[in-house]
DNA sequence: GGAGACTAGCGTCAGCATTG
DNA sequence: CAATGCTGACGCTAGTCTCC
């Protein structure tokens, strides 16, 4: 980043930070989720408890209005509330199960046996669209984009260690430790790239969703207002 | 045209879930 | 039960928009 934007991000987060601070100081009790999720994060940071999402932080904003505090809620019950939701793909895949017209988002494993090793492929955005019969239909360039880290695409100076038993200097496990964490990190963030690609994928089959569903609504009322005009013939 | 606001995307960390 | 996967949150960067 240029130092002009640095000093905007800076500014910026400042600002955010002010904000809420002064909101939380206000009335005791956080009410911004923004504000919310930062605190909650703030308390993995020192281990003492998980990261709520961003409906569980809505639901503790609604539920907690009386209680002063976290400290009100108990451990068990904070451990229920904090519990960690299905990942998309499942919502998702239950969502098809309902509507079988939904895409499923698919398995890791059959991705890569479609996908070949070592190319990265990319395709147009996928477009989950609705059909005049209130279908969804997936356009066959399902897969947004893949960037398939190959298998030996470790980081330049990334040498696959030898097993652990054949390890003795303090310099050896020092460069395995490297070497793993290197290697995680990769992994992690080809990961965090698919976490986001099947979030994006997830948020548009909702989208069409409502799209469907708003229509259907419409139909339905105009049914229902032309039920009424037959079933009650103005009497002039 | 410059400054600030807004947005999208990325890398990383942390912690729960799943798997072997 | 350790290793691995998944995902929310955070910090950051870069691009675009809007206002002056």
């Amino acid at each position: 980043m240029s130092k002009c934007g640095r000093k905007k991000y800076i500014k910026t987060n400042l600002r955010q930070m002010t904000m809420e601070t002064v909101e939380s100081q206000q009335d005791g009790s956080v009410t911004d989720s923004v504000a919310e999720s930062k605190s909650a994060h703030m308390q993995t940071q020192t281990g003492q408890s998980s990261v709520p999402t961003l409906a569980q932080v809505a639901t503790i904003a609604e539920t907690d209005e009386s209680a002063e505090s976290e400290g009100v809620i108990d451990s068990h019950k904070r451990r229920e509330i904090l519990s960690r939701r299905p990942s998309y793909r499942k919502i998702l895949n239950e969502l098809s199960s309902d509507v079988p017209g939904v895409p499923k988002i698919e398995e890791e494993k059959s991705e890569e046996e479609r996908t070949p090793p070592n190319i990265a492929t990319m395709a147009v955005p996928t477009s989950i669209y609705q059909t005049s019969t209130g279908q969804y239909t997936a356009t066959g360039d399902m897969p947004t984009y893949q960037i398939r880290a190959p298998a030996t695409a470790l980081p330049q100076g990334v040498v696959m260690a030898a097993s652990p038993g054949s390890l003795h200097s303090p310099q050896q496990l020092a460069e395995e430790a490297t070497r793993k964490r290197e290697l995680r990190l990769m992994k992690n963030r080809e990961a965090a790239k698919e976490c986001r690609r099947r979030k994006k994928e997830y948020v548009k089959c909702l989208e069409s969703r409502v799209a469907v569903l708003e229509v259907q609504n419409k139909k339905l009322i105009e049914e229902l207002e032309t039920l009424k005009d037959i079933c009650s013939p103005k009497t002039d």
